[in-house]
RNA sequence: GUCGCGUUCGUCUAGUGGUUAGGACUCAGGACUUUCAUUCCUGCAACAGGGGUUCGACUCCCCUACGCGAUACCA
């Protein structure tokens, strides 16, 4: 077995289908945490729930991972696979003496708790099966009648140290002999996650809160094996608006459906650090490297956090202006592909085009998807314009009049440049003794169909004289049309 | 019910006996800019309640309330 002296941690989710924001959580951590020690990541996949797991559903959770960029270290381990070993276990337990065999029936269980429930006690198992006389436990055997293992819990209290809620204790008084193998010979969680932990050569076990009270039987069965205790560090979980563990009622809770929402790994990474851990600095934006740089198991609180989705996204958005253009470019121009704004071959053959239009946007969205959204009129003429806009630049009778002296310029300009265009313009106004800004808001709303852009000369330079002249022609007849109808 | 854990601005949080209780998101106002969804500045806004301990408690102790989790032949 590998010594504990090696850091070895493992994110062990079960297969059900996607990868749960809370889980990715864990798993985030847990890659920070071997990172920032020199140990190992690792994954294990527990599918004792044969019926419920496919591999498709583990599949899921290796895209997720590798989405975000924390695959595990060594090949996956299944659950199922160890089978064998829990059994074992189990096993030896009994020869032991650690555990017994109890014959006692499912209904006949159900009936004494009912029974304590009824009468406002706490059901424990009675313990009936555990001083059973080598003969009775003969015969009962001899008559094929079914049994469980349970453990034998010895006297005492349990007290441990989780590295975020510190001292833990816990009287073994308030823990019943718990099964750890089913009267159908299959190893319960339980007995599962400890001989699994112990044979991956787990140092720390970091996960959710939700097993913190878990933590005192399974350190019982550490030590009824006499395998080394690991170390435990439990996450505060992750609750929706309503203080309550996050569900599907609220929304994206899958990272997949962050990825579909226009979230970048970064920003999700990011957000998800956050979210119960907090730097020793001021620094709220962090790239996967920085945060494997600062993290630290004594920055992590113990109270529950409510996601908040606002703040996700602005830290996308952080992430989005400050990752240069070209590490954005697949991922937007997959976007785009989608939308049918441009066609596969445009890819390469409008590269630079491409780039510039993300370099051009990217500091004023929040999610990819915006880039679609707000993106449009790098490829197609406006097809509509702002409702609001028409009314502020286009409605006044000079509308037309200041567009199409523009256009005059314009027209003969040989260079369209920034310079230009912006020198042109300026110098209209001050001709028509107007602001430079009524022009200005006109013509971006003829040539984005938008009130909002990037910096207006920026987008005339990109677009092209071509492109800017026909897009006031049409914004030209719009008017027309427009005010014609009214 | 019992056990465990928790409780600082609306939200994420800093704070470990003496602070004008700090930062971030959101929101509001302002500045810059041609506009803005960018950037910058300003503002709003919190120690759950009650007892102790102490010269002095957000910080330590106890109680109450509230919340979460666990109490399975689920994981």
């Amino acid at each position: 077995m590998e010594s504990l002296s090696s850091i070895r941690v493992r994110f062990a989710p079960s297969p059900t289908g996607y990868l749960h924001i809370g889980g990715a959580r864990t798993a985030l951590f847990n890659f920070l945490f071997a990172r920032a020690n020199g140990g190992k990541f690792l994954l294990r996949i527990e599918d004792t729930d044969l019926e419920r797991s496919s591999e498709a559903m583990i599949q899921y959770i290796l895209d997720g991972l590798n989405w975000l960029g924390i695959s595990p270290d060594e090949p996956y381990v299944l659950q199922s696979e160890n089978r064998g070993k829990h059994i074992s276990a189990a096993n030896k337990l009994l020869n032991e003496g650690k555990a017994y065999r109890c014959f006692c029936t499912k209904d006949e269980l159900e009936i004494q708790r009912e029974k304590a429930q009824s009468a406002g006690k706490v059901y424990r198992y009675s313990g009936a099966c555990r001083s059973l006389s080598d003969e009775a436990i003969k015969e009962n055997l001899a008559a094929k009648m079914p049994y469980t293992v349970r453990l034998k819990i010895p006297d005492g209290v349990i007290r441990f140290k989780d590295m975020v809620f510190k001292k833990i204790s816990v009287n073994n008084s308030e823990l019943d002999d718990f099964i750890i193998l089913r009267s159908d010979g299959t190893p319960v969680y339980q007995l599962a996650v400890v001989v699994d932990d112990a044979e991956m050569g787990i140092s720390h076990v970091i996960r959710g809160e939700d097993h913190l009270s878990n933590t005192p039987k399974q350190i019982l069965l550490y030590l009824a094996l006499e395998l080394p205790v690991p170390q435990f560090a439990h996450l505060p979980l992750i609750l929706g608006n309503d203080g309550k563990r996050l569900s599907k009622r609220f929304g994206a809770t899958s990272v997949g459906e962050f990825q579909e929402l226009g979230f970048i790994p970064e920003g999700v990474n990011n957000s998800l650090a956050l979210l119960g851990w907090s730097p020793k600095s001021n620094q709220t934006i962090f790239t996967l490297e920085e945060l494997t740089a600062q993290f630290d198991m004594s920055g992590i609180s113990k109270k529950g956090a409510i996601f908040d989705f606002d703040k996700m996204k602005w830290i996308n958005g952080q992430h989005l202006t400050c990752l240069p253009a070209e590490n954005l470019f697949a991922r937007v121009a997959n976007a785009w592909l989608d939308k049918g704004f441009i066609e596969e071959k445009e890819i390469e053959n409008r590269h630079d085009y491409l780039l510039r239009s993300i370099d051009l946007l990217k500091e004023r969205v929040r999610l990819v998807n915006e880039f679609v959204t707000f993106g449009s009129w790098f490829f197609t003429d406006p097809a509509d314009y702002d409702e609001e806009g028409v009314k502020k630049h286009w409605e006044s009778s000079d509308s037309s009049l200041l567009l199409s002296r523009l256009l005059e310029k314009w027209q003969n300009l040989a260079s369209f440049s920034e310079e230009m265009t912006e020198r042109t313009l300026r110098q209209l106004a001050d001709e028509l003794e107007i602001k430079a800004a009524r022009l200005i808001h006109s013509v971006r709303l003829a040539v984005t169909g938008f009130t909002v852009s990037p910096s207006l000369f920026a987008v005339l330079a990109h677009l092209g004289k071509e492109t800017v002249i026909r897009r006031i022609r049409l914004a030209l007849s719009f008017i027309k049309n427009n005010s014609g109808k009214q």
